[in-house]
DNA sequence: ATGAGTGCAAAGTGTTTGCAACTAT
DNA sequence: ATAGTTGCAAACACTTTGCACTCAT
């Protein structure tokens, strides 16, 4: 029932008007979906949609919110194997940050859109730092350690500006 | 059978007597709960005492593991509130692995101890690095985005020396 | 048509909580 | 003595799984 029978196909048409260039990030990744020979389903455009529509970090149980929002009859089960998929294939990149829930965000296409991920341990928000930030510090690392830092899979904690402006 | 009716008591006076000089960690751990109106209990210095007894970086419920094993009549229970307690005081640091688990360790009492965490996604061990690795970097960022940095409590992904050979 | 993908509900993990009993101070 | 801690068991949040059915291909 619930008809929107059309995920984002010719149906709404107006809802889209202003999605032209929709999102490349999201394109790249239903594309990537079907390169692996995966099925695209509505379940999964919905996903990947919640995905797309915001450039913030999201976890698991948001995506899962904002897709029962969009689509009820999406389980949260659903959602969970989804994101599994689309993390083994590359398409999606997950972190796990203190506070036990992990966040996934797509995995930028174009690149260049390539961030390291900070987590403030008193607002809890998850900001983006510049990719190249730890370059420094991860050729020294290695040289000393041997450890191959991946820097875009860490999560740096501390505190963001706008929390430690307040205190 | 079993017995050991008192769980804790005058019972283990003898079971005390080669416990004069443990890891000055240890020590301070317990000083620190003192000097912070906190109560020393047996359950406590279980837990301490594991996190003392090895270097490792422990999950929660290794500890639990851990302390269940030395002292059974210590739940589950008792052991995450009394990580908790740690942790607020600062006496213990914990850092989540990518992976579900978060792990803990005591803070260096001495100082010159402190270290950062690198876990390794392949064989998931976190190792130790350097504590002023960061430091350039840490600098750049605030200075860059306003994001305070705590290396410390920062995880940092990537793939181990021995991983690293191995491929 | 046919099997990958889904919904459902139930079972797992890992962690927290309300409460009466107990013990460190 | 008495308030802080504990044990217990149940609740909790988050994630995974077995199964029959459906839909993308």
């Amino acid at each position: 029932m619930a008809s929107v029978p059309s995920p984002y196909g010719a149906a709404d048409s107006h809802a889209d008007r202003h999605r032209e260039a929709p999102d490349s990030a999201q394109v790249g990744a239903l594309a990537a979906l079907r390169a692996h020979g995966e099925r695209v389903t509505e379940p999964r455009r919905a996903v990947i949609e919640a995905l797309a529509r915001t450039h913030e970090h999201l976890s698991a149980d948001r995506i899962v919110t904002l897709v029962e929002a969009a689509r009820p009859a999406v389980h949260r089960a659903t959602v969970y194997r989804t994101l599994d998929v689309l993390v083994e294939l590359g398409i999606v990149s997950h972190v796990h940050a203190p506070g036990g829930a992990s966040v996934y965000h797509l995995v930028a296409f174009p690149a260049g859109q390539a961030h390291l991920h900070a987590h403030c341990r008193l607002c809890g928000a998850v900001s983006d730092i510049p990719v190249d930030a730890l370059d420094a510090a991860a050729a020294r690392i290695e040289d000393e350690t041997g450890f191959r830092m991946e820097a875009q899979q860490s999560t740096l904690a501390g505190v963001c500006a706008a929390c430690a402006e307040k205190r």
